[in-house]
DNA sequence: CGCTATCGTAACCCGAGGCGTTACAGATTA
DNA sequence: TAATCTGTAACGCCTCGGGTTACGATAGCG
């Protein structure tokens, strides 16, 4: 398990997409072809990354789509692991 | 965009995990603490690895949860990328 | 001081998806 | 034949992504 609260993906689309050309929330999501409200929810961490913005993503911030879903995937499962001797379950291989 | 559809999780999962020891589905639920219709339904490819699955895997086969999640984006992504073209994304930066 | 823009968010509506239980039909095996 | 295993349909429940509308707060500008 990872030490360390993973940052949610939406503070490093803010932090290194939205802020370093100074893009608006609001531009920032009709760019993206999204409401003002999906992206907003996003930045402020209340919302993930689904594999559909991921692509969204990629286009307009000629990224990688994988490279978003993976950071995601770091956040969830990170969260995730904070319930994990909730889980009842068995040992079925060595 | 890659060129071939990635196997489903599932498919990974029972030929992996439970085919080599000789595991029933239905041990195999059991044994991840779910209900034999969910794990059913991961197996033939109609359900995908939520977080919590994807402990429950690493917990019960010895393995990576990371993988498993992986394995997952990969699938995701590859059918969010058939409907790119559906997307109306404007680029945002170089 | 007003006007305007930006932003976070609440209230609603939808559809999708994960998970559970029950139940049934088909296949496989003892 | 009887028991087991499996896929799956039919429900219900809850979460979550996404859309619209609308409000209050903040900040910039004429």
């Amino acid at each position: 398990m990872r030490m360390h609260n993973p940052p949610h993906p939406g503070e490093i689309i803010k932090s290194l997409c939205l802020e370093p050309v100074g893009l608006t929330v609001t531009e920032a999501a009709e760019g993206l072809g999204v409401s003002r409200k999906t992206l907003s929810a996003i930045l402020n961490g209340r919302s993930g990354i689904s594999p559909e913005m991921a692509i969204r993503l990629s286009i307009a911030f000629n990224t990688s789509a994988e490279s978003w879903l993976s950071q995601q995937v770091q956040y969830d499962l990170w969260h995730a692991e904070q319930g994990r001797k909730a889980l009842k379950v068995i040992k079925l291989a060595a």
